[in-house]
DNA sequence: ATAATAGTGTCTTTCAGACAGTATAGT
DNA sequence: ACTATACTGTCTGAAAGACACTATTAT
């Protein structure tokens, strides 16, 4: 290519003279919300544990936010690919390599950091919780696992001339064994005409850093979401598996309990039934099933 | 907060001391792919005029990619939330405010500008085509529209260990009255274990700059797919519409033929009704119909 | 009358939801 | 025998797809 731009410059020649550096940049950081589904306590022998929704987060040990609860995550290096930056950070936490992971949004307001303009890409990974297993951090940060809520404390809605606006209160809770924090999150959904826009604002935050709380329900959604849809839940069970235990981490994931049978049948098509059977269990053993990797219909 | 590191700095002395251009940081930008759905000439009289999808692109007048066809959009700046420069940058383009929006994915590879490091968070925007007016831009850009047509070109799939490798490439069609140009978009979906990974990747391009091509992929399958399950298409239609058309815009988005009964009762809840027809039309004239906000079963 | 689309009624098939009932392990 | 879960069969009702048929306008 030899053209001439307007000022008589070829394109060599502007690439050369190009300066990045004329205006102040943005940082840019990627934010992980790593997701398992481990098993409640077993309270009675005979009954089998419900699973409960869990994300690790990490213990900031330096400010900002010094002490809360945060995200895993670091910033995008200027040679490294955003995806690159998100495995990084995963293999450094998790120590995993080959799970699933989806970008999930990217979050731009100015303000968001206290330090400098931080734009942070936030990803969703999904990891069978007999893989998981923590990274001892550095001593300025402790990672742990979390069990996720979300619950809707409050709707409104506000009519308007060209349609309304409809708001929702959601308290996130994350707990441990040992800790408790939680946030609100004010949602609103303005429709206008036939214009849908969504917004999430972090209304109150008991020692969960930065906007971290609507990354969280955020991703909480999506998850709901693809998880009625997709296959994505399997990447929340270990390899081998129950369909009684499938059933437990879509309900925790879904929110609701489902009816087995019903339940069977939407999923035949994506399981594959193996020889093997559970051992030991005080009751009639249920036969272990694989992932069928082949179920979708598009791709022959 | 008095809290203090392990430094023996408090929060506010840290905040000072922050120096964010310690590292060199990429450059942030944003894009914006807006569709619309016109009418194709008449040709006949009595037959309907059927639809077709268009997206706004801007000739380059600089380099790079001088004289490509490139998406419109344009750096953040530092004080400016993203989805403020997304909204700006589309009323630079078109002088429209309040239509639909929404952020679609951020490309954050190394190399996808020559300049230097640039990631993109692009948008999706759907206008109506009767609002459309495209402004006439500084003399170093041309907007226009451009017909957009994806072509399935080719398949493959490799059996691996652990899974399959399945790709595809997709031919990316710009047309214009006057112009026509290209690319090829390589699409590859790696299934590892239950670890589903896609990449986009452009293989060939003529005329279009940078790696938009992929993000146009990118744009009209998620258009397609939320079709299916949102109310997204009617956005694409004037605020009185008849259900013919709005069945037209159906699709030529989904790339399909529907059939009226069919599609009537699918859409029925969300539309209403009104005195109006259409007129001077040499058939039976249509009842026109409005968008029903309040469709949807979540929110009171 | 004719061309062309607007719009309705109804049959079939598919699928999700609900529930009853049978099977099988350990204790 | 008993408990708890594993697993299957079948009914019902809602929704999607297919097709035949009627309605209404300008020319």
């Amino acid at each position: 290519m030899s053209k001439i731009n307007n000022q008589g410059i070829t394109e060599e020649q502007f690439l050369k003279q190009y300066n990045a550096d004329k205006y102040p940049q943005p940082s840019v950081t990627v934010d992980l919300v790593i997701f398992t589904a481990t098993s409640e306590e077993k309270i009675n022998q005979r009954k089998l544990p419900s699973k409960e929704l869990q994300i690790l987060l990490i213990e900031r040990g330096d400010h900002p936010f010094m002490g809360s609860l945060a995200l895993p995550g670091g910033f995008v290096n200027v040679g490294e690919n955003i995806e690159a930056a998100a495995y990084r950070e995963l293999k450094e936490e998790t120590n995993i390599d080959n799970i699933y992971m989806e970008q999930l949004y990217t979050w731009g307001e100015v303000n968001r950091d206290p330090r400098t303009r931080v734009i942070s890409v936030s990803y969703m990974a999904l990891v069978d919780s007999s893989i998981l297993n923590i990274q001892a951090g550095d001593d300025a940060a402790r990672a742990a696992l979390f069990s996720v809520k979300d619950t809707v404390i409050k709707e409104e809605k506000i009519n308007t001339e060209e349609g309304h606006i409809f708001s929702s209160w959601v308290r996130i809770d994350l707990s441990n064994e040992e800790e408790k924090y939680s946030a609100i999150v004010k949602k609103t959904k303005t429709v206008q005409g036939r214009t849908t826009r969504t917004d999430y604002q972090v209304e109150e935050s008991e020692g969960i850093a930065f906007d971290h709380a609507k990354i969280i329900l955020y991703s909480l959604e999506r998850l709901r979401n693809k998880a009625e849809y997709t296959d994505i839940a399997f990447s929340l069970v270990p390899e081998l598996f129950t369909l009684s235990e499938l059933q437990k981490v879509y309900e925790v994931v879904l929110g609701k309990e489902l009816l087995a049978p019903a339940f069977r049948k939407k999923i035949s098509h994506m399981v594959i039934e193996t020889n093997e059977k559970e051992k030991d269990v005080p009751r009639r053993p249920s036969t272990l099933y694989k992932f069928n990797q082949g179920w979708t219909k598009n791709g022959f």
